[in-house]
DNA sequence: AAGGCATTCACACAAGCGTTTTAAAGTTAA
DNA sequence: TTAACTTTAAAACGCTTGTGTGAATGCCTT
């Protein structure tokens, strides 16, 4: 019943320009935490006083920590969502099918595109999802299902019609399998990373690894089902 | 300097048999809370109440609640990786080189063991190893490794000689992706299985999913890397 | 200039947290 | 039984958490 008014604020271009929207700061602050600390770890006061917001105005702005969180996820989806089924129909416009590699080394320019959104958006982006779908058991699924069903259907379809011989069931598990595999490994890149670094003089950047993992996990959701 | 007793308590069998110590019970109720809603998320006086033990004697028979996580964590270390190294020498034993098919499913025995240690052990163990693996950044990473490097070398040893074409960084980068698809997998089991159940009326069980997921591994960890 | 609205600010609140303390109860050994 | 010790119990501590309140501030419109 409060900030209705919220909904209508079109914002007419009064906000003074030296300093960024308080909005913006907070998500801006936000995300970075949440994505290096998770949820819960990060309080509103870290936030806040990272973004140099008074404390108040998260509750002013978003109502509760969990809305903050739905609109930090949310402000990633909405940019990354649209622009990666774009691609995919873009992809499946070609005459002949394309492979599983072709289908996810689509996702990269979308998720690399994220990074000019905000620096180090790619990884933060894959993080926060990573984290959301092991803090908030189901909650974050439920969002993203009901929100970006449609999106996530033509990305589904398009792998399945790369890789016919897999029952559907099957594919079900296995494209879970590598949301595991994908949102896992950011979450940890940065360890992973100091690791490899030290022990065989390689470091990777976020656009590295998701080469990396893209033959590991096409080969994964191909291979052929076990019979016995 | 409190409770140097404890190390030397050698339970000389003196406890009353009509209820479990009190230490048990405690780990019992932590393990299982923290697998399914996080460490953080856990409090101590819930972990008490389900235990039904007085709040204090968490400070008393483990210190802190770090150490407690760590005490729960190390129960099924202990037990899984000295089998889990066992099964892995047992089966290097045999004259030609095992598939890694075959490596990934020696560990299926031990992790199913640990059922019968306790109800629903299995699957309390993984996702208590991913919600470590995310949650501490980087402080269960190095518990293991210092703690069960041994154990874990000869299991990478065996994997790299069943797949000799790949490289040692990309084997490392390889194995933490395994790692990530499990650990996210059985983090979300219970979510998953019920969306399979009312998707494709198929219930899977722990040992059903860990033999579904065990081909999806192996193909990506030995899929040819890419020259360009 | 004045009124109105959106936003910011400092502050307080109640609840929950991990931990500590002090006393009571229980168990073993002399 | 007494004495020493381990284990439980109840209560409180100090701190942090998310959230609410009411006044002050700033900007725009009239």
């Amino acid at each position: 019943m409060i900030n209705l008014n919220k909904c209508f604020k079109l914002n007419l271009g009064y906000r003074m320009a030296s300093r960024t929207d308080t909005k913006t700061r907070i998500l801006d602050a936000a995300e970075k935490l949440f994505a290096e600390r998770g949820f819960s770890e990060t309080s509103l006061r870290l936030i806040t006083s990272k973004a140099e917001v008074n404390l108040a105005s998260v509750n002013y702005h978003f109502g509760s920590k969990k809305e903050l969180i739905r609109a930090v996820l949310a402000r990633y989806l909405d940019v990354f969502m649209p622009n990666a089924a774009a691609e995919i129909v873009a992809l499946q416009k070609s005459p002949q099918t394309a492979s599983l590699d072709e289908i996810f080394s689509t996702l990269i320019q979308p998720l690399l595109d994220l990074n000019t959104l905000r620096s180090g958006g790619t990884i933060i982006f894959l993080q926060l999802l990573g984290r959301g779908y092991i803090e908030s058991q189901g909650h974050l699924r439920w969002f993203i299902t009901t929100h970006y069903g449609a999106y996530l259907a033509s990305f589904i379809a398009a792998v399945k019609q790369s890789a016919p011989h897999i029952p559907a069931v099957e594919m079900f598990w296995r494209l879970h399998f590598t949301l595991g595999t994908i949102v896992f490994t950011m979450a940890s890149a940065d360890a992973l990373n100091e690791i490899a670094a030290a022990d065989y003089d390689e470091h990777n950047d976020t656009e590295a690894i998701l080469r990396k993992v893209i033959p590991y996990m096409a080969a994964g959701v191909a291979v052929p089902v076990p019979t016995n």
